[in-house]
DNA sequence: CTCATTCTACGAAATAATTCGTAGTTGCTT
DNA sequence: AAGCAACTACGAATTATTTCGTAGAATGAG
């Protein structure tokens, strides 16, 4: 019982994340200079710095200390941090329901021919899935 | 000029909108009969008061105090907050990419038959919509 | 070797969210 | 009228997050 799974990610330490899955393992200044490019305001060196150091004893990053410049790498994946995100999120603002969710997601915003196709064949693999591991629901196409 | 719009809730100023927007105006006790109900531990009077208190000045909430217990009502709609948050959170996590975010919902996700049928209408309704408004973009299903 | 630069570690301030205790008021019951 | 119960207002403790300054060690240039 020594492994407790990996917290959720603040939004600063999202942001990190995103920088790691992205760019791959990188030292804090690689880091924080993707940082201040993204933002308006430049973040601080030591700011980057510390919250790197909350992530790693919260194991949501490794780091390699060979080199007088650590170098950090995610020790999460993005799907199941996503996943995880998604979760939480959807219970917290759609009740647990992540049909309202993709309606919302859908209906309110504007999507393109080519993303609307790409949901229907990801619908279509999932009742593929749906039907073939269930053998007797058959709903017709 | 004077109009902020109303900023986005917190957690626990979610629960509470919930709250309202599922049974309409209530008393502080009211709401938090409910809370207490959904949670594991007991919210305290108090705790519930003061963020109803909060959420009056940031204006989340309207209350009529003609009476000694100040009824409550949301200030905000339902679809507009989820919106709202929504869209934070897509930015956040999905890098904005609404399509990933649905990608992930209904992926890593049991979703029923029904829903999947219910998604596909949406889609339907989409498409239709698209090309009735924009009379020359004509993409062949 | 000495100095300037770059790095890590760490303390601490600022802000926000959540929680609850206490004080004081109002209204009802006996 | 006296007392009890319920309500509001408000201060304050607690925790989490984000921010940055400073100290001290390591590196590299001259």
């Amino acid at each position: 019982m020594s492994k407790a799974p990996p917290p959720k990610p603040t939004d600063s330490e999202l942001e990190i994340l995103h920088v790691l899955w992205q760019h791959g393992p990188a030292t804090v200044r690689t880091i924080n200079d993707h940082l201040s490019q993204r933002r308006q305001v430049e973040v601080g060196y030591t700011t980057t710095l510390k919250i790197l150091q909350l992530m790693l004893e919260k194991a949501l990053v490794r780091r390699d200390d060979t080199d007088r410049s650590h170098v950090y790498r995610a020790a999460v994946r993005e799907q199941e941090t996503q996943g995880l995100l998604l979760d939480k999120f959807v219970d917290a603002t759609f009740g647990g329901s992540a049909l309202k969710l993709v309606m919302q997601a859908l209906g309110s915003r504007s999507t393109s021919a080519d993303e609307l196709a790409q949901i229907r064949r990801l619908l279509n693999d999932i009742e593929i899935q749906n039907s073939t591991s269930n053998s007797d629901d058959d709903d017709r196409a």
